[in-house]
RNA sequence: GCGGUUGUGGUGAAGUGGUUAACACAGCGGAUUGUGGCUCCGUCAUGCGCGCGUUCGAAUCGCGUCAGCCGCCCCA
């Protein structure tokens, strides 16, 4: 084996493509039922477009593909999340003035994250997202989970959880970070070497720490709601009153707090609550960001909210489920060839078949009969279609009709009407 | 980035230092040269992730490396 595929990446080919199309395709009619429309942003683009300031999450710091050319001073990364660059093309494409705002968006494709593989998990994994953008009302937030949950529910997936938390403005999030330094002050020396350093840089993480998560004064910890001031407060109970009105299932999780350092308000996951799902449960995730098209350069106070769901994170959570995705469709005819004079025409008439529709396929290596036939039940063929000497002789093709085990020899003006009969009829049941 | 575990054909797997690496499925050929799915027969890894070493001898032992998986970190 000289070549292999790079760590962490995965070819897609075979009847996982065709789960892959069908995911593909259910996304794309629920952005169209949302009027969501797509946006296809670049796969790199400036590295400063990812790495902003005071950014501390381990993705932008750690795990990204950054590269610069020789003879360019310029540096370059590889997506390793869609919201940046779908923003950075928002305001670069000034959408913000668009008079129907909010612009609703979609994506999906690869991103990569340098990170230690694992089922799940990969350096190369696909995402599709959306962004709601330049209006903040709670409305969006809704209309967006909304579209989340009946997107996985419509995939099949059943054992999933929806959890919400607010993060709040600034004000709000700055006063509850200094009564938590505040509060782990005194259990400094307690706490694990990971939150030592999360106290200084993100207190608000010790709170889902795994390692201190039992210990005693964690359960006394101060919660994010009792900092929030009004206008956050009103803005996330409005936000869960219309989750309920519109009966969309939600856990409030005070401790849900995202690794990426941009969102305000609104943060929610949805997590699968399948076993197998190991480590790796979280299958879509999102929230809302406040600052993020000012720092762009877009218009101060503009706001938008956006999500995005793991492709190959879905797919494990639907066989986990054992939900069945759409794989390789049956042919409709197979032209099989019983004698190398008959090649021509049969090549002639898989053509012809083709043109008028339908979907089909012959032997090209003159095959045994045996053979040619074992190749028409792997292609779930409904229909055979024999070509011999003989129906080159009198112009004429053996039609066998697979499922009912019945064959007929028809003149080659009559094809097309006897496949007709046939295929249409068995669509029919 | 840290810890652990595994790696034999297209697939699933036996083999734990001794000659031609079981078996099953799939593939291919034949019995059945114009009618398949059943049955029977034959065939299918000059090689055991890759490299180096130990040994008279290595899939089996050692070292390194690559990759998958599990947990942590982090995240979709």
């Amino acid at each position: 084996m000289a070549y292999q595929i790079p760590r962490g990446t995965q070819d897609v080919y075979g009847d996982q493509s065709y789960k892959w199309q069908q995911l593909e395709r259910i996304f794309r009619e629920f952005c169209y039922l949302y009027n969501y429309d797509e946006i296809r942003t670049p796969i790199f683009e400036h590295t400063n477009v990812f790495k902003r300031e005071n950014d501390s999450s381990d993705m932008v710091n750690k795990e990204m593909y950054t590269f610069q050319l020789e003879n360019s001073s310029t540096s370059l990364t590889l997506r390793p999340e869609g919201t940046a660059g779908v923003i950075r093309s928002f305001v670069e494409n000034k959408m913000y003035a668009n008079p129907d705002l909010p612009v609703k968006l979609y994506y999906m494709g690869p991103m990569h994250r340098h990170e230690r593989p694992q089922k799940g998990r990969l350096r190369i994994f696909n995402q599709f997202g959306v962004e709601c953008l330049g209006n903040k009302s709670p409305y969006t937030d809704v209309e967006c989970i909304t579209l989340a949950f009946s997107i996985l529910k419509a995939l099949g997936l059943n054992d999933i959880k929806v959890t919400i938390n607010t993060l709040g403005d600034d004000e709000s999030r700055a006063n509850y970070r200094d009564a938590l330094k505040e509060y782990f002050k005194p259990h400094l020396d307690e706490l694990c070497s990971d939150c030592k350093r999360r106290y200084e840089q993100n207190p608000l993480r010790i709170l889902d720490c795994k390692i201190d998560h039992d210990k005693e004064f964690m359960k006394n910890a101060p919660s994010m709601k009792d900092y929030l001031n009004e206008e956050s407060k009103e803005y996330f109970e409005t936000v869960l009153s219309l989750l309920n009105e519109l009966n969309i299932p939600y856990e409030i999780d005070d401790n849900l707090v995202r690794g990426l350092d941009y969102y305000t308000h609104t943060v929610f996951e949805i997590v699968s609550i399948n076993i197998e799902m190991g480590a790796q449960s979280t299958v879509l995730a999102g929230g809302r960001y406040d600052g993020l098209i000012s720092y762009f350069g877009g218009p101060d106070g503009m706001s938008g909210i956006g999500w995005a769901l793991g492709i190959e994170r879905i797919l494990l959570a639907l066989e986990a489920e054992g939900v069945d995705l759409e794989t390789k469709p049956a042919l409709d005819a197979y032209v099989m060839c019983l004698d190398s004079e008959a090649r021509s025409r049969a090549l002639q008439i898989v053509t012809e078949l083709r043109a008028y529709g339908y979907r089909s396929d012959m032997d090209m290596l003159q095959r045994s009969f045996k053979a040619q036939f074992k190749a028409v039940d792997r292609a779930k063929a409904k229909v055979a279609i024999l070509i011999g000497n003989t129906e080159v002789e009198n112009n004429q093709v053996t039609i066998k009709d697979l499922k009912k085990k019945e064959q007929t020899t028809v003149d080659m003006e009559d094809m097309i009407e006897t496949l007709d009969h046939i295929l249409v009829e068995e669509h029919d049941h």
